[in-house]
DNA sequence: AATGAATGAGAATTCATTCAT
DNA sequence: GATGAATGAATTCTCATTCAT
């Protein structure tokens, strides 16, 4: 079982979907095609088994990150889910990639779209605890926004533009766009 | 050919990627097999050349409407910019989203990236020339960080929660975070 | 084992040869693969042993109700045969259709051959003490051809068409066909 | 297209059902599997489309020498069906028993069943025409009775038991059993 | 005796691509 | 240029059978 997902894992991040016939997985994984489908009932069941484990360990990372600050106050909330989210995604980027990159699959992207709404539970959460020093008045939206686009921007970071990671004003940056969303007082000087 | 390209848009919108085989394609384009050849030299050169003049229309539906407020202020501009993503996402988002859902060839994608750049060149010019507007330093993170930011909201509400575009604090509440980022008398109540 | 053969006769029935593999069969048996290979070395032995004890139940059925009017008359008798068969035939209906519809095993219908040369046996039997009644001089060859007949008749009848049984002419029709062939006096008005 | 028919005739003739698959089946034709899914959408569809033509064959011998006899009185007409029934299956007396034995798909008997309900059809209207000569009253359960007679004892001896063709009583005897039957003023010495 | 995980040859079917006409 | 029949490697999945425990 594990030595199957692992064997899909490693074939999947080195040739990408088109390689991962259910033949070479069993080969690499070390079992017969029989025994692979003792534990899978098709193919799509090892790819879906695959994604849930990594969603999983990536919220799993987020939470724990998230819950760390759940008592600091704003700033450093929002710096934490952006770091939160940084991490979550180093967990395995290539195989991060090919899941988003590669599936061809209607159904797979819903696993993912999942975390994201679990995320945003999280965050309202969070949110809702502070409602006071809080500008948006639909906090669900603002937890929708903030969730979508830390995911995006650390996404297209970590998976497409490596070198915006060590640009110094990456974190702060987004911290930033993510503080002065949310902040009360703040605000451009209208008219 | 134009046909053989109508047609691969067409069944991929209806019967997703799997329906879409050379034969079935050439049929549907009322063409031979044979011709489907002449033109193109392999069936990823056909969706290549479909997600090119797919994307080449939404990056054009994009660059008209923010040169349509080039002379605006911060405010109307980023609106515009929100706008301006959410109509290039409703150019064909059953198309859009066959092909970022189920496209299992690598480097497709890359196809996708190239607009979101070509489009922060745009926005990084319309923010340059009010640099003496704006809060961040960094004009090409700030593009970058905007661009991502606007079209992983425009993307996820179109394509996956449609319902959120029916909410009227939307689009606002999308500009407020464009805007509250970039202007510069803003911020936090901290400094 | 019993348990080995009640179960595939329940799956033959229920859901055809299809279904019966081995480890349902194993399954349904409440037992593993593993002893249900002790007790039968492959799984054609099994359905044989199916295909034997079914045969040897409706030959039992037969020959007892033979047996029953092996002192009566030819018309008596003749009738006997008939409802012999035809009860023969319900002993199960549905695995007696299985096996003659959808085992594609060579040789399993051999099986099936033999009880018809043993009915033809009991029945040549009877006809050789009456043999100043019967007009045939061949009494291996009209044994050969009642048992083929009535078979055959009946078979279609109840597994076919059972609408047929409720035709109340059918038994007495069955019954003429073998005792107008038989009775020494009759015969067509030729001769 | 024929010389896919042909070769699973041959296989089936030769090796039987289990022999038959569909890559042997194209590469015995000498063409590729990919021309057999071209003519034919299924393996089942190549072994129906050779039972059919079987059948039609077989009744086509049967209808042509039925034909012959029309206006021939009742002995004549009796031999003739037998006759007409023993050339029937000496079309392809293997491929025949591989249909007949081997056919693990429900279904493709009733392919048979059919051939047989033609023939009956075409009986009847042979015994409705001289309706005056017959003893029995339900001419179609007459019919019935003589199709499914005369084909059991004809298969039984043709496939199973050819010497019996070589027993000269053979033919004079199943002609016996049938006019015996119908004709009117004979019968059994009634006690 | 019993177990059931493991095996792997083999089956049916698909589909991008070619090339003789 | 256009055609479309032919190709055949490759894919997913099944299942009778084995054998270490």
């Amino acid at each position: 079982m594990g030595s199957i997902l692992r064997a899909t894992a490693r074939i999947l991040t080195r040739d990408g979907y088109e390689g991962a016939s259910t033949n070479r997985i069993a080969e690499v994984a070390g079992v017969s095609v029989g025994s692979l489908y003792q534990y899978f009932p098709s193919k799509d069941a090892i790819v879906a088994a695959l994604i849930d484990a990594h969603c999983e360990e990536m919220f799993e990372v987020f939470r724990r990150e998230l819950a760390a600050v759940a008592g600091a106050d704003l700033e450093a909330a929002a710096r934490a889910v952006v770091a939160a989210q940084i991490e979550a995604h180093k967990v395995n980027p290539k195989l991060h990639r090919v899941f988003l990159e590669q599936l061809p699959k209607v159904g797979m992207l819903k696993r993912f779209h999942e975390i994201g709404r679990r995320s945003e539970a999280l965050v309202r959460t969070y949110l809702e605890a502070r409602r006071e020093e809080m500008r948006p008045a639909n906090l669900d939206l603002a937890a929708f926004l903030l969730v979508t686009t830390v995911e995006a921007v650390t996404h297209a970071a970590v998976i497409d533009q490596p070198e915006r990671l060590d640009d110094p004003d990456f974190i702060p940056e987004v911290t930033a766009l993510c503080v002065r969303y949310l902040a009360k007082g703040s605000g451009p000087p209208r008219g």
